[in-house]
This record gives structure tokens, C-alpha cells and sequence, in this order.
DNA sequence: CATGAATGAGCTTTCATTCAT
DNA sequence: TATGAATGAAAGCTCATTCAT
């Protein structure tokens, strides 16, 4: 089920990979953020991790393999505050309220889900399919959530449409990380998540609009 | 208007310079299509463009400015092909006509949309203003167009909802682009458009959702 | 006599050192053969040794002491073997019987003989005089060996051709593996032996060319 | 005929590839002679060759094509001394003439050919078969040489023998150049010719050991 | 004694850029 | 104007060696 590409380390102790890769990862994104990981040197990676180069090429085995852990590490993170919220009811309610909490958590890791949109596309033919699949999988969680509505009477839709209005919240909330130039000095997160929801659900029976 | 940021060249002969620039442009984006800016080396496009490394230096001064170059043209291409649309009538219908035709150019232009897509990023603090600029008026043209329907009384929407709606119909064409994986196998692009125009207007007093 | 260079190790105990240093000198010997010495980790040298690269550490002082060590192995076991001989009759038979057991050793320690053959010139100028002196001693034994038959009068020859003429032997033996790929597929061993002892006894008195 | 293994060069101009190249092979065999091939970095060839690193990088595609191109030109320029020798005679006279030859060959070459001999091994098992070839040719000289002699009857062996004795005279050849440290000590390279030549000719009819 | 995580000097290789021709 | 040989800073990565546990 969780299938994942292993990266392999030459280290054995599993916790202390763990530490280090969290080390790694972070002080990556970080960086990743400023320059791009084409701009960003294996070195750097190590310093801003806290540790030396070598000891960086312990735990991965190429640079990309530290794209990929990026990558991967962030969509767990997304995936897991979404899965949190554990909406089950198929309300048009509940449905702007996974919205709207979807929207939030790409707000509060704005710098992460940025990156990853940007840098994916530099990983391997080998690595991207891994990442695409979760993405995938979030895609679907939505789906989900539309389609509860849907069989509650509560949208009007055919399958075809339900697919894609879930892949238009998926790249609706994502905007709000590369599109910071364009949406962040028109809007708050708030406001942000309000006029979506209401473009994304007007006409929708019993919808109203926000005053 | 037509603020373009210089990239200077040594060779003084305007004429000279506007072709040889064509063929870098053309070089350029089949090689950034494969392999992203960063991992394409100026030696492959000076080949790419059919002249020697000395004489691509001869008309840019760095790198960057063949990155800026492209996604420049790229975006002039485009807009020109919206402008080519003409379209000022204020309905629904018109509006519709234009999102149509926007997403057909995209498609058409599928290659040179992802390029510029995702690499504009790498484009130096520098140059970035000047492409974000062009992206800027280009969803104007779709403000305008929805502004006109509601001062026809067509549509019903505030001015902050029209300028969030013209952002979304402008990344949801560049996604048939930048989601190609998630989107072709689904639709074709007639079926895209369709759908997309019926996510966008659902609800909208006078338009059918097509069945 | 046995004027033996020592390689420095940490670990007291004689017994565990003469252990340790037979796996290490086994699993060097078969990495060596594979990509040399200086293709072969110290790393690998552990693994295959059974330990750790800590462990390696406790026993040697640097990577050229494995080297070192290998090489001394082989001569002390080539040279066991030629000892084990014992001929002292001072016969032309008797001397042709030392050369095929000779060349039966080298055919029957191919390997070993090959990475000391390649790699004993990677020795620092330290070590090196050490391994070289072991094989002047080998070719003493075949100096011996003809001196006999010389005085004997078995043989005409000065010293200095006696002294050659051992070289050669010994050259010839080291050939049989160094050059395997142009003998071994000519020759089995015992038509080499066969052929290059008819080569190097052409001419001498009562030494009859077999066929 | 003279299939040689093309190494790639990134510069077109034919007379500078072979003078940068000239240079480059120059400078290589005497880090060669002094450090061996793996301890000798790519910097040090550049210097040595008078050249930058980046323009070393222009002449060849890895380090181990230096290491080519030094085993291929050694091979020409040895084979092209003997071929300059044009003995068809078939006496035994002319064979040892031949030696002699070729010993002072060697001799004259000594640093090349103990690079050759002791690198060479280092090469992929891509490039060893075309070194292993020229080596063959050389082997042949001697081969032709001596079975001339044989077919005027002034040698009586058979082919398998004139193959082994082509061998050994060429392996001696290389002895003078390898084990030196026995070998100058004791004798001139003259001395060592006409101790060789007598050893390889004892019992030939009509050859006259030297007193 | 044994372990293996940590280190960083140093390696090979690339590539944007320059400049003499 | 056009060329392409030359350059060297800087990149990714390796690996012998150390040392705290």
C-alpha cells in the first residue's frame, strides 16, 4: 500500500536515519526555497543540514535522491493534516470545510508545497511516478468528498465532472503557494478560501453566497 | 506599453540580431523541453541554433538571457494570438468563445507553455518582473472580458470575484499544459474545454451546461 | 634471517592478529584479482575480510599494509612450496623437475600470483624492498639449482648465465599468469612446462627434446 | 589494418588535436613512471602537459583515455623502430640482430615501456584488446623472423616452439625495462644482450657463444 | 576488542564565458 | 561578424582514516 522508493542509506540504525533525514530535509527546503535545487549545491545541503558532506552521502546516494526525499516527505505531511479531518458526512457543508482546511495547510506550508510544485519536475523517470501517485491519491480524497455529495443529491454531477473539479481544488490550493506574486497582496488566506469556495460551488442548490 | 527589458547584444545590425535570435529561440525551447534550462548547456543550443558557441555570445550576454528570451517570445505569441480574438461584445457566450480559444493555444502551444512554465522561476530577480508582467496582462484581457458580461448584467460577481475567476480560467489553461499526465488520458481538449466551461459557469443564469 | 617487516596493529593478542590477517589477507587476494588495489576499497576489504572497518583498522595502519601483507603471504607460500622440493642432486632431471613444479605452483596460485605480480609495484618505496627481497631468494633457489648441475658438470655455464638464466626461469613462471591471455588458450600447463623447459635445455648435453 | 580506437575529442582542428595530444603523452608517462597511473590526478597531467584542466578535457572524454593514447603511442613508436629494421634474411645472424635490436629498443624506451607494462592492465576491458593486439603484431615480428630462419633450415622447432620463443624474446625484452632493480646492476644492456641471445641460441648449430 | 558514524581532503568532470584569430 | 580553443571555478561524489561508544 505504501509503496515507497527506498532511499538507500549505508547507515543501519534506522532512528538515527530518520533524525538525520529530517535534518536533511529541512535545511533542503529551505534552501530549495531561495535558489532552486539546480542552484543548490550538495554542500550546502550538508551545512545547512549540520553536518559535513560526507557524512550527507551516508545517508543518500546521489543529490536527486535528496529532491525526492524532499518531495516525498512534503506530500506525507499534506496528506496526513487532509486525512485528519476524517469528513464523512457527503454535505455540500462538509465539502467547502475540506476546502477550506486543505487551503489552510497549503497556506501554512506555503515554502514546502512552493517547492515541491517547482522542483518535482527534476526528478528522475525513475523517482517522479512515486511522487505523482501521491498526488494522485490526494486528488482522490477530494473526489471522494465530491462524490458523497453527489450521491446525496446534494451536487449535480456526472463522474467525469467530479474529477475534474476535484483536480481544480487540488491546483486551486496550490496556486496559493505559486502564485503567492499575484493572490497574497489581493487577498488573505481567508478571503482566498472564501471567494474559491464560492466561485467553485455557485449555483450549487442551497449554496449562498457570502455576503 | 511594450516595456521590454534589454538583452544586449554586440552585434549592431537589428536585422541580424532579430534572426539570430529566432534561431536561438527555436533551439532553445526544444532543448529546454527536454531537459530544463538548467540541464541544457549553451553549447547545445548555440548547436541547436545553428551557429558556433562564440557567436551565441555575440548576440546575449549570459545564460539567462537565451531563458529570458524564450519565455518573452513565448508569451508574445500567445497574447497575440488572444488579441487576434477580438471579442467585445459582454455575453456569456463571447466569454466562452474566449476561454475556448485561449485553451486551444495552449494546447498548440503546449511545448513552449510548459517550458515557460516551469522555468520562468530560474529567471533572475532581475528579469522576473518583465515576464510576470506580460502573464499579468494577459489575465487582464480575461478581466476584461468577464467585466464586460457583468456590466451587461450578464454575470453577477463582485470585482474582487472577477479577477480571482480570470486567474483561475488562465491556470487552468496552463494546467492542460502542466498536468498533461493527470488530464490527457482523461479528455481530449474539446472535452476539456467543455468541461472547464461548465465547471465555470455552472449556475450562470442563461448558460446550458452542454449535455 | 626472516627479516620481516612489521605491520604495526593495536590488538595485542598474536593468535586473534594471525587470525584477522588470514581473512583479511583471503578476502583481499580475491578483490585485488577482481579491480586491483587501488580499485578496492577498504570498505570491501572489511566486508570481505568478515569485520568491520573499524576492526580492519585494529590490525593494520594504513590500506598499503594490506597490500603489503598480501604480497608477503604469496611469496611465503610460492616459496614454502619450492622448499618443499628439496632436490639436491644436481641433475639436469633434477633440475627440470624443479622448474615443473615450479610452474605447477604459479598455475595452481594463478590469482595470487597475478595480484602480486600487478599490484607489488604500488608498495611505498618502504615496503617494497622487503617483498623484493623474498623473490631474490626464489631466484636463488633456481641459481642453486643449476649451480649444482654446472659444478656437476652437467651444465657449461659462467656465473653470470647461471644467475640470467634463474631469472628467466622465474620470469617464465610469473609469465604463465601474467600473460595468460596469450598462453593459455595456445598451451595447457603441462604443454607450457613441456615447451619451455625443451627452450631453455635446447642444446645442453644429454637433455633430449621430447617428441 | 590499423583499427585503432578512436578517442573522442571535442576539438576539430586534426594538427592541434595531435600536438595537444603529443604534449598530453608527454607529460603523462613521466607522472606515470613516478607515480603510476592511479596515483596521478588529471590535474597533474594537465600541468605536466603545459595545458589547463579544462583544456586537457578538450583532447580526451575521462582519464583513462590519457591512459590509452600513452599504451597505443608506445605500442607505434616501439613497432615502428622494429619494423625500420627490414630483416628478411632468415639467418640466424639476422634473428639475433633482430634481438639485439629490439632489446635496445626497449632499452632506449625504458620509461615508456615500464608505464605500458605495469599501466596497461588499468585499462577497460574496453581499450585492452586494441593494446593487446599491437602487442600480438610485435609478438609476430619475431615469429616471422624465426620460422624464416627454420624454413632455410637453420633452426629446427616446431611452430609451437617458434610461438613460445617469439614470446619469451619479446617478455625478455620487457624484463630489461621491469626488473631493472636485478637486472642493471649486474649487467650493460649490451652485456645483457649477449647473454640473452646466447641463452635463447645454446646448442643452435652453426652459433658460437661468445667468450 | 569491535563497531560504524563522522569527517573532509581531494578526486574527476563539466561548462559558462572569453578572446585571439 | 564568426569561430572555437582555452580557461578555471565549482560541481558532485568517494573513501581512507578516526574515535566515541
Amino acid at each position: 500500500m505504501d509503496k515507497r522508493r527506498e532511499v538507500q542509506s549505508s547507515v543501519k540504525d534506522e532512528r538515527l536515519v530518520e533524525m538525520r533525514r529530517d535534518q536533511m530535509i529541512k535545511g533542503a527546503v529551505s534552501l530549495f526555497k531561495q535558489k532552486g535545487f539546480h542552484r543548490t549545491t550538495t554542500r550546502e545541503i550538508a551545512r545547512a543540514s549540520g553536518f559535513s558532506i560526507g557524512t550527507l552521502y551516508e545517508y543518500i546516494r546521489a543529490k536527486e535522491d535528496v529532491l525526492y526525499l524532499v518531495c516525498d516527505r512534503i506530500y506525507d505531511e499534506v496528506r496526513a493534516q487532509l486525512l485528519a479531518m476524517d469528513l464523512n458526512a457527503g454535505t455540500i457543508s462538509n465539502l467547502s470545510i475540506g476546502i477550506a482546511h486543505y487551503f489552510k495547510v497549503v497556506d501554512e506550508m506555503q515554502d514546502e508545497v512552493l517547492v515541491m510544485y517547482q522542483e518535482a519536475k527534476s526528478l528522475s523517470k525513475d523517482a517522479l511516478p512515486y511522487v505523482l501517485k501521491k498526488e494522485l491519491e490526494m486528488v482522490q480524497m477530494f473526489e471522494t468528498l465530491i462524490q458523497q455529495c453527489v450521491e446525496k443529491g446534494e451536487l449535480h454531477m456526472d463522474p467525469e465532472q467530479v474529477h475534474l473539479l476535484a483536480q481544480n481544488i487540488f491546483v486551486q490550493g496550490q496556486m496559493w503557494g505559486f502564485r503567492r506574486w499575484a493572490l497574497h497582496h489581493a487577498y488573505t488566506i481567508d478571503e482566498y478560501i472564501e471567494r474559491q469556495t464560492d466561485l467553485l460551488l455557485r449555483g450549487v442548490t442551497g449554496y449562498k453566497t457570502v455576503k
